[in-house]
DNA sequence: TTCCGGACGATACGATCGTATAATCTACAA
DNA sequence: TTGTAGATTATACGATCGTATCGTCCGGAA
């Protein structure tokens, strides 16, 4: 049956406790003793599991790029711009609501600038540019497109939002995590790639299309 | 002529001095200390005007939206979606290449999550929706557009692209500061707001699949 | 001249940080 | 049973944090 919680060792404790707390607080404003009391051990014992701060934050950033790869390794094959974009926004939007804790670290982790963020941006622009030279291959994307942009573009709007979750749930009036704010996102970001924003120019002569 | 950095008021120069450790350290990781240390004053004289850390961080936090107001405050009128698009974009760039910290410090305020951050992203949030709102009256947006999204990519992807620069820079092979690589983001993101990336679908003619 | 308020530095206090170390508990092999 | 290694807690130390307080300096009003 399914592991309660409480029935994880408690090194996984201490660790799924800091990725939460490091994703909310960042690594600097967090503390041992915030992590301990979360995974209700004594702060001795995540010294004694990991050594120190940054071993335990070594052990966050190993447990969180193994679940990234693990869901974004393969490509999304669409059979139409349409439902491409959709495909790979509800692959984004499922991952995040499974982990959330873990999407908002790896934006966190993005900013710290150090080598672990950076690898791990590296990482993650490489498969969104699979993903864009997948379309380019199907003749879905617009020629003239900078396809690095276009995966930077699809990656800073997808972990942006959720990295700004706490104050846009505020903004928007509903969680980014729930069904309806889920699906408002997607919908609106799918029209982005699909058509931007802009009304086409009003053509000389009505066309009709 | 122009002003010295030591001419400058020691109060300004405290501020200045926090915002370059905030946006480079985030809050929690900077002390009081250290930015006093940086502007080269005691860590009294901080304390002295700006009474506590929080004090502080107001104080940065209204310079910085005082800044973006002095730039975004007056809606951009063009008079087509292409040149109102690129208008846009060559104003944030501007905006970012001369107040790089400004801009930085503005993403990681709003990981922090906190209050202040949530004030200043509502405040961001307002001044894009302007934009948003004008564009609409001027006929220029489509009218299927989610208005709120539409204000929040904008801001995602300029202070997103920012945000990881560093990291960007070895992705991209040009700084995006450097005056080809504001240049490339501005093209790219143009065009994505104008018509997005994906090629206008072929009429609905063969069912092909 | 005297006076006084603001700018500024020096110092100290209590809290909390990361970390080291020793004591205690628990399960299992001998 | 005893022995022992790992899990866990308890405690303490030094550093640094935010902040409060006091003393000094200086320029302008009286």
């Amino acid at each position: 049956m399914a592991r309660a919680p409480s029935d994880l060792t408690s090194a996984a404790r201490i660790r799924n406790a800091a990725l939460q707390a490091f994703a909310a607080q960042g690594v600097a404003g967090t503390s041992i003793r915030d992590v301990a009391k979360a995974a209700a051990v004594s702060p001795g014992l995540v010294q004694h599991h990991f050594r120190s701060k940054a071993g335990l934050r070594r052990a966050v950033d190993d447990f969180v790029v193994g679940r990234a790869i693990e869901v974004f390794g393969d490509p999304v094959r669409g059979t139409s711009p349409g439902e491409d974009a959709r495909q790979l926004g509800a692959r984004i939007a499922e991952f995040i609501r499974r982990n959330p804790a873990v999407f908002a670290y790896i934006g966190r982790s993005l900013l710290e600038g150090d080598a672990p963020g950076g690898a791990l941006l590296e990482r993650l622009l490489v498969l969104a540019r699979a993903q864009v030279d997948q379309l380019a291959a199907e003749k879905l994307l617009r020629p003239d497109i900078d396809r690095d942009w276009a995966a930077l573009h699809v990656i800073l709007i997808n972990i942006g939002a959720f990295l700004i979750e706490p104050t846009l749930r505020r903004h928007l009036g509903a969680s980014l995590l729930s069904a309806e704010g889920l699906a408002r996102m997607e919908r609106a970001t799918t029209a982005l790639f699909l058509k931007g924003i802009y009304r086409p120019p009003r053509r000389k002569r009505p066309g009709r299309r």
